[in-house]
RNA sequence: GGUGCGUUAGUUCAGCUGGUUAGAAUACGUGCCUGUCACGCACGGGGUCAGGGGUUCGAGUCCCCUACGCACCGCCA
């Protein structure tokens, strides 16, 4: 028996029971004739004594523990002397009768403890031990008990939990798939999945009317901090389904998340809001509802005063920033700096500061104090706030608005990882209109089925068609999106035609969907949740990488791995491969 | 593909307008210490200042290139 107890365990009552421990040397303090060792597992830490009356051999071995090093200690649970609050162990102590050294340890290169010393690149060339220390051992707990629950809620729900292959065909359409050579079919590649989306729909065919899948999918683009080359999404789907079904479903899955997660009940039910009232008053289609500061349209304000930005401007649109009157001209002109960078791309930033006594601006020179009242009146301010307005393309503007919203509200403090406002976006559009290939892309996927009211403008007016899509937002993130599928084969051959595909290109792409459709395809639906996203929204970190046992790093590699690789010559043999000469 | 910031001791960082032998904290090693828990005290070892080129009497410091890291834009149906 290696242990009786874990580190974490040992508590008063258990005072007078001679246990074993097992675990990591987190800590040496040598007072001379008495030594305190750190004793750490993943359950906690326990302190270890070794004392003057101990036996040579373990004073011996106590002196020769480095951090890190694995041991066995056998010894007698007492009560400290003088204990510590701040630990779950901390009013008892283990006297060391034995310490037997099971391994030693390489000095390690950072701190293992709850605030490493240790900077993100070499954690991560060490994940091993990075995963040693409690922040990360948590994120992992967390992952593993909401993985869980997930679980829990769908089986309840009668979901079926079916795997489907990660070997399937690539399709261009959509992200750059990964791809893996095919030794027995020369010169033909799989594709990894960029998500289980045409198998779900192929399973909803074969009558599974309920199916989820924690599952692992795979994107050859670049990386963010929320984004990672493989990552695991939450993915369901549904048969003999509206859109409002799927929502209800999976709003009771989030509540219950919420609830078994982070002990947090949402009583109301969660907003929901259309693409475009999101787009106009947030300048984004994932806003973070944690604060307000609303946007409104005050073209019709801006024009007409002989201020050619504001007149040469197709929109012209601003937001009351509160409290932020007593701004300086050093923090508007930073403001005004972020907003000229080329990450966001504004010309430049027009204020309006409302203060009690009166109101001023950037603009007096155009306008009238009585004028910049209307403006302020419009956009909400109140006395204390500093208007911030941008103009040019519509939705240009508006996105530039966004980052500027959600920069003041960072500086304000008001995105707290621990505050949470969800809400559904639906109504998104169709089509989206791509400028240099000069054709219309699927907002979602080509199989995302319109509003029946739309229907009719498929082919007169593609940019107004709206789609049974949606998505679940959360804090200023995109957490999950779907929709209601197309199920009718004419239907969705009019849709290959209006994103440009001929039905030749339809047929060599998705001719094993549409031929399964032929065969009883029930109207159905769904929709997929970023786990890695989810987590780290429930854990109040901003990277996805921490929920991550091993992450790759920004250049899509795997640091710890030191992959990838080139591989042997008689690899790329096999695969009848051979490679051309690389730039860098 | 692009923008910004960064790269100095094992680690985290400081190093001003260029100027003699590059510092701190921590970690590590040795010694002392009976109640520590960020133990304390003393002493000690530890540096290709990312790499290359340039400017200069002189470069960790200024300029250029490259590499690497992080954040972001593009991209991510």
């Amino acid at each position: 028996m290696y242990r009786s107890n874990t580190c974490g365990e040992l508590r008063i009552a258990n005072v007078g029971e001679t246990v074993t421990l097992a675990g990591w040397v987190q800590k040496v303090r040598n007072l001379g004739a008495m030594t305190f060792i750190d004793l750490r597992d993943r359950y906690g830490i326990t302190q270890i004594v070794v004392e003057e009356h101990s036996d040579e051999a373990t004073k011996e071995a106590a002196s020769k523990l480095g951090r890190e090093c694995v041991v066995q200690v056998v010894g007698r649970v007492i009560e400290r002397e003088s204990k510590n609050a701040k630990m779950a162990t901390g009013e008892v102590e283990v006297v060391a009768e034995k310490i037997n050294i099971l391994n030693q340890a390489a000095l390690p290169p950072f701190t293992i403890e709850e605030n490493s010393d240790g900077g993100d690149d070499l954690r991560m060339k060490y994940r091993y031990l990075d995963l040693r220390r409690p922040p990360l051992q948590r994120n992992m707990i967390l992952r593993h008990k909401m993985a869980q629950e997930i679980r829990r809620f769908l089986d309840s729900e009668g979901f079926l939990e079916i795997e489907t292959p990660y070997l399937i065909k690539s399709t261009p359409e959509g992200a750059r798939d990964f791809v893996v050579p095919s030794r027995m079919n020369p010169n033909e590649f799989y594709a990894l999945p960029q998500s289980p989306q045409t198998l779900k729909q192929l399973l909803m065919v074969a009558g599974y009317d309920r199916y989820f899948q924690i599952v692992r999918c795979f994107r050859d683009e670049d990386l963010r901090a929320d984004r990672q080359p493989e990552f695991t999404q939450i993915d369901c789907e549904m048969s003999f389904i509206e859109q409002e079904d799927i929502l209800e479903v999976f709003e009771r899955w989030a509540k219950h998340m919420f609830k078994s997660v982070l002990g947090i009940e949402f009583t109301e039910p969660f907003r929901r809001m259309p693409w475009s009232e999101a787009m106009e008053k947030y300048g984004s289609d994932k806003p973070d509802l944690r604060f307000g500061m609303e946007f409104s349209d005050i073209t019709d304000l801006a024009h007409g005063h002989n201020f050619s930005v504001f007149d040469d401007a197709e929109y012209v649109v601003g937001f009351a920033a509160t409290g932020c009157a007593t701004y300086t001209r050093k923090q508007i002109d930073a403001l005004t700096d972020y907003v000229k960078r080329p990450q966001v791309g504004a010309k430049g930033l027009v204020w309006i500061r409302v203060e009690e006594g009166g109101i001023k601006s950037s603009i007096d020179k155009f306008f009238s104090p009585e004028e910049l009242k209307t403006i302020a009146e419009r956009l909400g301010a109140k006395a204390g706030d500093l208007c911030l307005i941008l103009c040019g393309k519509k939705y240009k503007a508006l996105t530039q608005l966004c980052a500027l919203r959600l920069e003041v509200a960072e500086q304000l403090g008001l995105r707290d990882p621990k505050k949470f406002a969800p809400l559904w976006v639906v109504d998104f559009p169709m089509f989206e209109w791509d400028e240099e290939t000069e054709r219309f892309y699927a907002k979602h996927h080509p199989f995302t089925s319109p509003k029946p009211e739309d229907v009719d403008k498929l082919e007169s007016d593609p940019g107004a068609v709206r789609a049974n899509a949606y998505d679940f937002v959360c804090n200023g993130t995109e957490i999950g999106g779907g929709s209601i599928r197309i199920h009718d084969p004419k239907l969705q051959s009019l849709i290959f035609k209006c994103l440009g595909f001929t039905p030749e290109q339809a047929e060599a792409q998705f001719g094993f969907l549409i031929n399964a459709f032929r065969y009883g395809a029930p109207p159905h639906g769904g929709l997929a949740f970023g786990f890695d996203r989810l987590c780290s929204l429930f854990g109040g970190v901003e990277s996805i990488r921490d929920f991550i046992a091993f992450p790759k790093n920004n250049a899509g590699r795997d640091v710890m791995l030191d992959g990838p690789s080139q591989i042997d010559p008689a690899q790329l043999d096999e695969l009848y491969l051979s490679l051309v000469p690389c730039e860098k």
